[in-house]
DNA sequence: ATTATCGGAATGTGATCACAATTCGCATGC
DNA sequence: GCATGCGAATTGTGATCACATTCCGATAAT
């Protein structure tokens, strides 16, 4: 490598794009972005006080991810639930974060103390009704003993699915609220106590299966996704913006 | 009538920035783009022939995926492999691609001789020598097998691992050749044929674990890749900036 | 001959403009 | 009252410019 010894600590300059992608995928992990809703380069550039120069690639880079939908018209908007997504992002979700979870147990007594902290931070949330606070602490908490695997190659790949199910789950509490949500947080933390692997993966795809599982397939299919409201044939999946009013 | 498209198949306007991902993609799915070769902006679009705005847009999904490394500097390279990159690709691929492969068991028969066919024209690559063609085959083999799942959230998973380890796989192939190269692509054609999914996803593995495993450790604990540095040493081999010459 | 220093070239980032395509609003006509 | 047609506004895309930073090469000094 080329000798670099004036600073061996990376500056990691500050760009705004960056700084766009960060917030964009905060609004998404918090469910601040309502699936459907259109998502503008102007109107999110205005929003956040930047050109729009900087949105634009934040933007093709979150719907690579496929973050946000591109439809065939080029409009940019929050991706719309369906029941097959639905159903392969659990599927994902069982596949790669149970063994994630598994793969970090070594390295997950000593930040043992800081989950309890988080779970804490999460009942509190849930006792307040605080949805958006909810959903990022329990972010921070499956990615806290996810980020602890130190695998960087499977840990955006979960990032990826959770950026794409989190707007949903964020409808699904608006709708049925945070009451009936119970999470397997305190199983994870007895296991990795126990240093339990199995335990442990198995807390986290119940977890997964609980959370998502009985929330998701209660909404899905209760209202048929195919609500027409002024009968276009052409789009063959309505969007339900404006039709479905969550409470 | 205007807003009246009779034809159902979406226009899917062709954009240049699609074309400078696929292009980069084929590119480096190929092995076209060496490892550690610094990737710019206007030197691409001069390649293509097109401005260095829609190369922007590309270069950052690409290097959103992983596929190309943007260090602290901004600078945009093919990213080297490590021995730790390798092993987490390796642990991805085997966890995601198996998988895969025994959920698109059921409708893998009705393209069983388009594999085959796309088989021997992987042979034919090998004894030909022609790496190029042999990359872009083999994973034409390997994703005709894994879009049978239908599955489209795992797909662009296994798709951005595949865009990290293949230009690194180039280089393997350059180095030891193609002759040592031995899949099991027989293996899961028989599979698909009996219908075994256990069969499937164990020749998967073993083609993955063979394929990747021996050839790539036995490059990655052989000689450190920082030989050269100065002198430019005699680019027999067509490099990624003045390669191709579109005439 | 090696090292230090300086200047031009190259690179990524942000901003702005131009333009085709699409969408929305509003007036018009039946 | 309702559909229709037209024009303005909006949107994404591409191109170009400006600029700070960095890299490379040449020149000069020891």
């Amino acid at each position: 490598m080329n000798a670099k010894p004036d600073a061996p600590d990376l500056p990691a300059r500050v760009v705004t794009r960056d700084r766009v992608i960060a917030a964009v995928e905060d609004a998404l992990l918090t469910g601040q972005f309502v699936p459907g809703h259109a998502v503008t380069l102007r109107g999110l550039a205005a929003q956040l006080g930047v050109s729009p120069m900087p949105v634009r690639e934040a933007i093709r880079v979150l719907s690579s991810a496929n973050a946000l939908d591109v439809m065939a018209n080029g409009r940019i908007r929050v991706p719309t639930m369906t029941r097959r997504r639905f159903d392969e992002l659990l599927h994902a979700r069982v596949l790669l974060e149970p063994h994630l979870a598994a793969l970090a147990l070594p390295n997950l007594r000593e930040i043992a103390g800081e989950l309890v902290r988080i779970d804490d931070a999460i009942d509190e949330s849930l006792v307040t009704g605080d949805v958006i606070a909810y959903m990022r602490r329990n972010h921070e908490f499956h990615f806290r003993i996810y980020r602890a695997a130190g695998s960087e190659i499977i840990l955006p790949l979960v990032e990826h699915v959770w950026l794409q199910f989190a707007p949903f789950m964020r409808t699904v509490y608006g709708r049925v609220g945070t009451s009936v949500v119970e999470d397997r947080h305190k199983e994870a933390i007895e296991a990795i106590k126990h240093a339990d692997a199995e335990g442990l993966r198995l807390a986290i795809e119940r977890d997964i299966l609980d959370g998502m599982g009985l929330i998701g397939h209660s909404v899905l299919d209760g209202p048929p996704p195919q609500a027409i409201r002024r009968g276009k044939p052409a789009t063959k999946q309505p969007q339900t913006s404006a039709a479905r009013r969550p409470d």
